[in-house]
Order: structure tokens, then C-alpha cells, then sequence
DNA sequence: CGCATTTCCTGGTAGC
DNA sequence: TGCTACCAGGAAATGC
């Protein structure tokens, strides 16, 4: 599944093949109107000023460009809601552009590739002159995303836009975790996967890094051992650096940009192995149902409390 | 508001 | 072989 690794890494590849460029017409393709797509073909004649990442989902500024060749694209054009005249995206009223982000998530199931995939095609943006000049989004499951709003404004996005901290970086620390731990009653992996303690830690890597930190999964967040909350955050740094060593895991879909699989499957301790012996203790790796998700855990090393 | 449950979606697979 | 049933899950929507 495409969590922060998985997105970090198609993060690095787009970077240098799409900063700079300015995309020529925006298409949404077998993909019916709707927020899914929202906006997509206000894309056009925009310039992407960088490729970034908040948790799972990728950010690109957008620069409108005076003058850039743009082609609308007919069926990116019906749902045209909110596509019409606005304030600041034609004309310059005060000097100042009205920016946009394109914002994509890859759901369970999206691929973003330079070549066009053999179904399952949602969107397919045209690039100015240049090396690879067609991107498409492949999506067999639909849970993916690939729309455009105003810049910084998330209001479609609520999980984007109540995001906790990033895992890598240095505001994510064992205090910000403990104190937002305690706000909340609920089974600590769940609490991770609701993005609201850290973001991008998905199903994967919460059970990995639940057993390298020794909680249960079940635990109530507030009620994590004060003890754990340092090793828990170092885990989940752990775990999701070492992965995007590894670019990624690959269960079924996932690909990288350039096609390639990811290795940190090879890695994985509990994810995927359940009933096998435990890496730690020998225990066998049992598999419950947590908030509707497969949830792997060692019931001998992750004791609940 | 917080939390639990349901929904979206399709390919793969188990079972008969 | 062909059919049905079920499973996987990120985020949004819905229910309480």
C-alpha cells in the first residue's frame, strides 16, 4: 500500500522530471466528475513549481503562466462546478497571482507513469516540451485522488488538513507524540492511522512499528506506558527511513515511477506473517481485526495494558 | 466534538 | 468451468 515510504519515493522521481514544467491540457479519463478529481482541468497552463509531500499525499504548487499554450481537454471539462471565472486566476487584480495546488493521493491502488498503463487510466496530463511529455494516473481501485484547489486550502481534504507533524523531521519529537497520545481514547493504532499524531503512517508500518516499540496494538492511545513513547517514536522513524531505503513495499500494486518494485517487503516482521514464529521471541504472530483492518502483532512481546 | 461504523471499488481467491 | 462470497484498506461520510 502506498504510505509515506511508497510516496517519498515517487516523491524523488517526479521531482526532477516535472519541476518546471508546465502542463499543456489536464484529462480525466474513464473517471466520472466528482471531489475525487475536483478542478483538474484548471491544470492547464500552469507551471509546477515543486513536487512535495504531507504525509501520503503529494503536493505541486502551481504557477499560472501568462501566455502558456494550453489545450482544453473535453472530458476533464464537465464538471465545471467550480472551474469557471475566478478571482485572481485570470487577471492579476493587485499584483499578486491566486495560486493553486495539484494535489494527488494514490489511494490503495495508484500508479503515476510516464508510459500509458494497459487499463484503468483516470488521468492523463500533457507536459510542455521536454523529455516525457505525457503523465498518466492509473487507478484500478478508485480510491485514489488527483485534483486541484486553491493553494493551501484544504478544506476537501480534511485529513490533509488536520495532519499531525512529519515523522522525519525535527518537530516530530517523544513529547509531541506523548501529548497528542493523550488526547485520545481510542486503540493506539487506530490513532495512528487517523494521521492526527503523525502523519503517513498507514496499516503497514503502524503494525511494525507497534511491535518494534513492544505496545499493543489494542492499548488505548492515552494509556500508552509513558516508558514507550520515546521507543515508539523512535520506531516509527525507523521503520519508515529504513523503507524508503528499500523504496517502498510492494504488496500488489504499488510501483515505483520508473516501474520498479519496492524491497522492504523483504523487511517486514509482522505485516503479512501471520502465525509464523515472531523474529524477537519465536511466538507465533497472531492476526486480529482492529478498525475494520488486519492488524499483525506478538501477543508474548506487545503485552496490553 | 469524539469515536465507531459504513462506504467507496475491483482483482484475486476460496469454495462448491 | 463458472458461479457466488468474501477479503484487502485510506480517507470521507454517516451514525450515535
Amino acid at each position: 500500500m502506498p504510505e509515506l515510504p511508497e510516496v517519498e519515493t515517487v516523491r524523488r522521481e517526479l521531482e526532477p522530471w516535472l519541476t518546471g514544467r508546465t502542463i499543456v491540457r489536464a484529462e480525466r479519463v474513464d473517471a466520472p466528475p466528482g471531489p475525487k478529481y475536483a478542478g483538474l482541468e484548471r491544470a492547464a497552463g500552469q507551471r509546477i513549481r515543486a513536487v512535495q509531500r504531507r504525509g501520503k499525499f503529494l503536493i505541486l504548487p502551481l504557477e499560472r503562466v501568462q501566455g502558456a499554450p494550453v489545450a482544453r481537454a473535453d472530458a476533464a471539462t464537465d464538471d465545471a462546478a467550480d472551474g469557471g471565472a475566478r478571482p485572481g486566476v485570470e487577471g492579476r487584480a493587485h499584483g499578486t497571482t491566486r495560486l493553486d495546488d495539484l494535489v494527488i493521493h494514490l489511494g490503495m491502488t495508484g500508479v503515476v507513469r510516464p508510459d500509458p498503463p494497459d487499463d484503468h487510466l483516470r488521468v492523463r496530463l500533457e507536459l510542455d516540451e521536454g523529455p516525457d511529455r505525457e503523465l498518466f494516473f492509473e487507478d484500478t481501485r478508485r480510491f485514489g485522488r488527483f485534483l486541484v484547489v486553491p493553494a493551501g486550502d484544504y478544506g476537501a481534504l480534511p485529513t490533509l488538513a488536520a495532519m499531525g507533524p512529519e515523522p522525519l523531521s525535527e518537530t516530530f519529537t517523544a513529547e509531541a507524540l506523548g501529548a497528542a497520545l493523550k488526547r485520545s481514547k481510542t486503540a493506539v493504532k487506530t490513532y495512528l492511522l487517523s494521521q492526527k499524531p503523525v502523519a503517513g503512517v498507514g496499516n503497514i508500518y503502524a503494525d511494525e512499528a507497534l511491535w518494534r516499540a513492544r505496545v499493543h496494538p489494542k492499548t488505548q492511545a492515552r494509556r500508552v506506558a509513558k516508558k514507550r513513547v520515546g521507543p515508539l517514536r523512535d520506531a516509527i522513524r525507523e521503520v519508515l527511513a529504513a523503507s524508503i531505503e528499500a523504496q517502498g513495499t510492494t504488496l500488489n500494486d504499488y510501483r515505483t515511477v520508473n516501474g520498479e518494485v519496492g524491497a522492504y517487503l523483504e523487511e517486514l516482521a509482522v505485516y503479512g506473517h501471520a502465525e509464523e514464529p515472531c523474529p524477537r521471541c519465536g511466538a507465533p504472530i497472531r492476526k486480529i481485526t482492529l478498525g475494520g483492518r488486519g492488524t499483525h502483532f506478538c501477543a508474548s512481546c506487545q503485552r496490553r495494558r
